[in-house]
DNA sequence: CAGAATCCTCATAGATACTG
DNA sequence: CAGTATCTATGAGGATTCTG
């Protein structure tokens, strides 16, 4: 895999990194975790100010390290799904902690000078 | 702040990554939790992979989101300490979520093909 | 529709040297 | 000791084009 962190002296915290620190990965495992089954375009419309080529990028290494499957439909046009793998799914207690954090930041912040 | 994201539509974990998605925050905030003060060169010990510039520019990043803060003892040599705010405590469930999973992970692989 | 390939640009991060 | 300043290179990431 990615292999960006070294992991100096066993920081679990690193360990996680390694498959989820890509720019939009946990975005994207989020997304996952409430759809469960998400198609390329419907990644598009979720992160509409992100390139396609990122998109891709980010949803390939995420397959590579088995986070994520892909169902590749040969109609005319393609469809493909992408959904969690059950590795993919051991991460759920981290993305439901980002996304809590996010919701309480949210109420608190209502209105305020954030953004 | 930072302001890398662009929360499409209220993602909450975007907003949870506007503050600890630099590329080591996350694992610095891991370490504060762990030692609760911290040097600048505790920082370097910890990450020897990570060069100065980028862990000065961490921290800078961290105590401007007011997660952390900086004490400075104007002894000779200077002394700094770095701890966690009140607000950066909150980030506890997120960055304990993270380590858990590595802990989980580092006890399947052990001594396997990873690394 | 779902990507891969190409090109190009700007920001990030390392190395090194300097300072209070 | 705890940084800042400068200089450079690597690579992330956008825009565009092409294909099954």
């Amino acid at each position: 895999m990615a292999k960006i962190y070294d992991c100096a002296e066993g920081c679990p915290v690193e360990t996680t990194l390694q498959f989820i620190s890509g720019k939009w990965k946990s975005v994207m495992l989020y997304h996952l975790f409430n759809e469960h089954v998400l198609r390329f375009s419907d990644f598009q419309k979720k992160l509409p100010s992100v390139s396609k080529r990122m998109i891709a990028k980010q949803l390939a290494e995420l397959e590579a390290d088995q986070l994520i499957e892909k169902t590749i439909y040969p109609e005319v046009p393609v469809r493909t799904e992408y959904r969690l793998t059950e590795f993919g799914k051991t991460f759920a207690p981290v993305i439901r902690a980002m996304a809590e954090w996010g919701e309480g930041y949210a109420e608190v912040e209502t209105g305020s000078q954030n953004k």
